[in-house]
DNA sequence: CGCATCGTTGAGTGAGCTCAATGCATGTGG
DNA sequence: CCACATGCATTGAGCTCACTCAACGATGCG
């Protein structure tokens, strides 16, 4: 890959329309929809009026099962499907050229992947699954189809893709001026929260990557990220087993970074 | 502001259908298009048929003149116009708890500022003149109101939209993954291929931004990048006079952090 | 069982930070 | 036109946080 930053203006892309389901995507009994899908309030439909998902409905997308550390797509690759995640956790990354990898973000379910394939007509990055999981794969092509003639999905679309921004912006704010148990406390309570609001318990849940993704996702070594999590279950702010999580004292981390942040 | 990373999904929003332009934006004697515009293979167009940049013809959107130093939009406010530079340097920014300010992006000619308020219908950043200058401002609910009736102005949005969250990537990347050397040299090659790409020097340009805000944008004190500059000097890649730069051996200065970025 | 992966912890180091002094350019008011 | 203030950049000195290198234990898989 190469830096973007570095890139001159990309050239004139056309998407095809979308045809029949490819023969890689396996069979599904019955069609799937998202306005009976237990993550609807989360997932592509989130925000929507109740006719705009019913439109949604016309989306013909295919389920996929992922085995931990399969990828989805490597970056590169032609940009095809957007992806939704049913079940599991992935991580997105793009490999530098010593070898090392650069981990951008980690999806779990109901959060979407692939949105910066748009941008080249191939994937910006790469998606492993972290643990068994499993995908909604939605025909880009199709999706703009369908947003052609939906007012509604077009500006959902439109939405979700500068919801990325402003979530990149403040990584970035995050990396260009937190200390290390700033970074992990922002991490933590960031993964709280979208895990409450998936119905699971906010205060202890089991983190599904390594001390390494962890370090590369936040700008920091593996070493640090564990002495990190060490030192705050010394200050008693956390309970810590190994990649098993729990908040003692959620006000504390907060405050550990909202003396920078507002 | 609150970090983005933090944040629940948000509320359903609605943009209004687009009016009148308002008081507050300036008469134009006659009504400016994109089709004859000098910039039109860099900004908004870029990448278009000439089919769909006549019918870019159909927005109607105002010129606007802005003094250095003067806010554009600030954080927090209503999202209403997508902002196009014709002229001039912008620095868009987020403001820390602290007081400080975390610079994000700088935007030249042909470049777009904004997009981030779409995600929650209030800008995301500040968008500050470092020089006297000129934008077009763009209804954003008569953008989408033209790209529901024109696949072209909707991929384009998305494109856009896309290339931004790519951008931000890399920028994540330099932040998380290279020293300070590899960040500036990075900075300087960027902007190099921008403004060659406007028809000025690759080699030889005046930096519209000081050490401070460069630095806040790499995730460095000013102290740091003042002294970066001065061994780029030294090891005869530069040659720096204030905000003056000339580059003299680009190829080394690539090598800088080729290294790491293939 | 043997090997690989993962996590923890220690010791030493250095890149980049903070604090501080200084110089230069520009603007302003008397 | 001078005196003074202000903003920006440079440079030095010292320190510290996070890095590198290394050893070691635990876990899990083929």
């Amino acid at each position: 890959m190469s830096l973007a930053v570095l890139e001159a203006p990309a050239a004139p892309i056309r998407f095809a329309t979308w045809q029949a389901p490819e023969a890689m995507t396996p069979a599904v009994s019955s069609k799937p929809r998202c306005s009976n899908c237990h993550l609807r309030e989360l997932c592509l439909p989130s925000g929507m009026s109740s006719s705009d998902v019913t439109r949604l409905d016309g989306l013909m997308f295919t389920r996929r099962k992922v085995k931990s550390a399969q990828t989805l797509y490597r970056e590169g690759e032609r940009f095809q499907f957007v992806y939704a995640v049913r079940s599991g956790t992935f991580k997105s990354s793009l490999t530098l050229a010593d070898g090392r990898e650069q981990v951008s973000n980690f999806h779990i379910a109901g959060e979407l992947m692939g949105l910066d394939g748009v941008a080249q007509g191939n994937h910006a990055s790469s998606a492993t699954a972290l643990e068994d999981a499993e995908v909604c794969a939605i025909p880009y092509a199709h999706l703009t189809e369908l947003a052609a003639g939906s007012s509604g999905t077009q500006h959902l679309i439109s939405r979700l893709m500068s919801r990325e921004i402003v979530r990149e912006q403040s990584l970035m704010m995050l990396l260009g001026s937190m200390n290390a148990e700033e970074r992990l406390a922002a991490f933590l309570l960031n993964l709280s929260k979208r895990l409450k609001a998936r119905g699971y318990s906010a205060s202890e849940f089991h983190l599904r990557m390594t001390r390494a993704e962890i370090g590369s996702y936040l700008g920091m070594t593996l070493e640090t990220v564990s002495r990190t999590f060490s030192a705050f279950q010394e200050q008693r702010l956390l309970e810590v087993d190994k990649r098993h999580i729990r908040i003692i004292d959620p006000g504390a981390l907060a405050r550990a970074f909202e003396m920078r942040v507002h």
